[in-house]
DNA sequence: CAATATTTTGATTGTGCAATCAATATTTTA
DNA sequence: TAAAATATTGATTGCACAATCAAAATATTG
């Protein structure tokens, strides 16, 4: 059997309390007792579901990750050219970031303080090839994929103009002021890489 | 008198344990006892010379902000024309994070965790116009000039390259791993970014 | 050198927290 | 419906920590 309905539920109800916690009072101040109240739950339940405190960060990470992932390639599988399939990618990242806001917060704030078995920070990991962020091979495979088909030049490398995308849009995530416009961002943003894959 | 060497010097001592400490366990693991033991030093001193652990970790990042802007502006201030400070920004940016790898982290770790009087984190900040970051200045600066004086395209918008350069840049802060070349990386970074603004 | 000011120590106090567990409630099974 | 399995509670334990402070050491001054 495996997994009842209720312990199913029970572990979804308190990583969505993790995440509107950790989005509220962040990483450094989370602690089973706040993410238990606002659950409206005792604290030894979560303990009952998740073996400890590491264990329920981690299993809130890959639920977040899992999201953004299905959603972004959700959207790029919709296109055929890989000239399309980059721009859905930069708007679907860029869409996700702002309909998903307290999600990527909460992704934030566990990337940069969780660490490995080793004890490396997730964010230091040096993943080397494999183990690779699943959503940043998308997006080589598109470009490679362009590149290969000779929709975009060959005179840039895929590896370099990648980190070059993935910082950008990254960054837009903490521009969440008034004066920022993502809808303008967004079609900069596309305009700006297609000038260097084209 | 103001200040006398001593303290001043087991300020900047302190501090730079702190740096170490941070680097070494991370924001969330950071104590007192663990920065004074570093330090060679008894916990009591650290309280009679910052007010308290916010106080140390406050002037910690004062401390590193300076630091970095003070390498960067002062490569930037030696060229002449915006396409070569431009340049050297970006260069100088890449080469800091190189040279000063500990530092950088250290900065993250406490950009990711520090939050202001109300509450909010430094990173979600919403500063609007004034007490912008100068750094950012600096470069949004640099590239009104080059429109200014024709050198660069008005066909972009400056305040959504400068996101796209400073994500680009940052983004490959967290790419330390063998196969990452950074030298690589800051001449394509160059070309790429020349390609959008000239 | 003596008096005063500054610097440093380390033990102590109080707090918040993760984890544990016995007791209780609820659901499932036969 | 009775017995067994699962789910839930909240009080308790023990730990790590920030902050405090009286005492001691060191430096400064006249």
């Amino acid at each position: 059997m495996g997994e009842s309905f209720i312990a199913e539920a029970r572990r979804e109800q308190i990583i969505q309390s993790c995440i509107d916690t950790l989005e509220e009072v962040g990483y450094t101040k989370v602690s089973l007792t706040k993410i238990a109240k606002k659950a409206k739950v005792s604290t030894g339940l979560i303990s009952y579901h998740f073996s400890d405190k590491m264990d329920l960060i981690n299993q809130t990470l890959l639920y977040l990750l899992e999201k953004k992932l299905d959603f972004i390639s959700g959207k790029v599988v919709q296109e055929e050219t890989p000239t399309s399939q980059l721009t859905a990618y930069i708007e679907a990242c860029l869409a996700y970031q702002v309909a998903n806001f307290k999600y990527n917060i909460a992704l934030i704030e566990i990337v940069f303080n969780v660490e490995n078995e080793e004890g490396i920070p997730f964010y230091r990991a040096d993943n080397g090839e494999e183990d690779e962020d699943p959503i940043y091979t998308l997006l080589k495979e598109i470009l490679l994929d362009g590149q290969q088909k000779k929709e975009f030049s060959n005179q840039f490398d895929v590896e370099m103009i990648c980190v070059l995308i993935q910082g950008a849009i990254e960054e837009s995530m903490l521009k969440h002021n008034k004066t920022f416009s993502f809808e303008k961002y967004k079609n900069e943003l596309i305009k700006m890489v297609l000038k260097i894959v084209i």
